[in-house]
Parts: structure tokens; sequence; C-alpha cells
DNA sequence: AGCATGACTGCTT
DNA sequence: TAAGCAGCCATGC
């Protein structure tokens, strides 16, 4: 039985489905968000069972993606409205507050 | 039990 | 601003 429970897991399916489109979020407050005590459970979470999620409004606090999707997902974050600067998504512009995406 | 890997982050150069 | 390094925790062999 892994570490990380189903709670967990639904808790951050939920988080990401929640982030509207043209609006991201990093891999740092979806953990502390879903009470992760590391930010790479998040990516191993998308990794197992983020296939029907928005994983692409998910980025790491660079803002450059690593994932192998990188390409693709800066296309589909560009077509959703999200500011991209030289293949870099502008946290700074477009992070989304995870408490207040809880509230509603 | 130990070692290597990974969709990360933050500090230091 | 960019690159390097260490810390972090769950998983798999």
């Amino acid at each position: 039985m892994p570490k990380i429970t189903d709670e967990q897991v639904e808790l951050v399916r939920a988080l990401i489905r929640s982030v509207p489109p043209g609006r991201v979020t990093t891999y740092g407050d979806v953990a502390d968000a879903a009470g992760l005590t590391n930010p790479r459970q998040v990516g191993w979470i998308l990794r197992t069972d983020g296939a029907d999620l928005p994983w692409q409004r998910v980025v790491p606090a660079s803002g450059r993606p690593s994932v192998a999707n990188a390409g693709r997902q800066l296309e589909l974050l560009r077509a959703e409205g999200v500011p991209i600067v030289d293949g870099r998504v502008r946290l700074r512009s477009c992070r989304a507050d995870l408490d207040a995406l809880m509230d509603e």
C-alpha cells in the first residue's frame, strides 16, 4: 500500500481540475495545498493517475517544463491564454491561488 | 535493507 | 539571468 493515500491523490486531482484555463499552478503549491511534504509526489501522482487531468496547467516553479511533453504543454497553455515568454511561463502573472479555488 | 530514479524546490556561484 | 549542487520523499529492483 502506497504511502500516498487515495485521499491525497483525489485531492490533488481535484485541485488541478479546479485550475481554470489561462491560469497555472506549481507542483509546490499543489503539494502544499494537498498536504504533501514533497512536490515530487505531485509529479508522481500526475505521472501515474494524471492521464485524465489538465496536467498542462501544472508546471515547475521555474516556469520551464522539464517533462517530455514540454513543447506540447507550452503550446496548449498558450492556446488557453497563458502568457508565455521565450518558452517560459510567466508564473508571476498567471499563478493560481489554490486556496481560493477550493473556496469556489 | 540499500541503491538508483524521478512530471521538484531553493540556495549558492 | 543561468547553471550547479544538495535536500526532499515515494517507488522499484
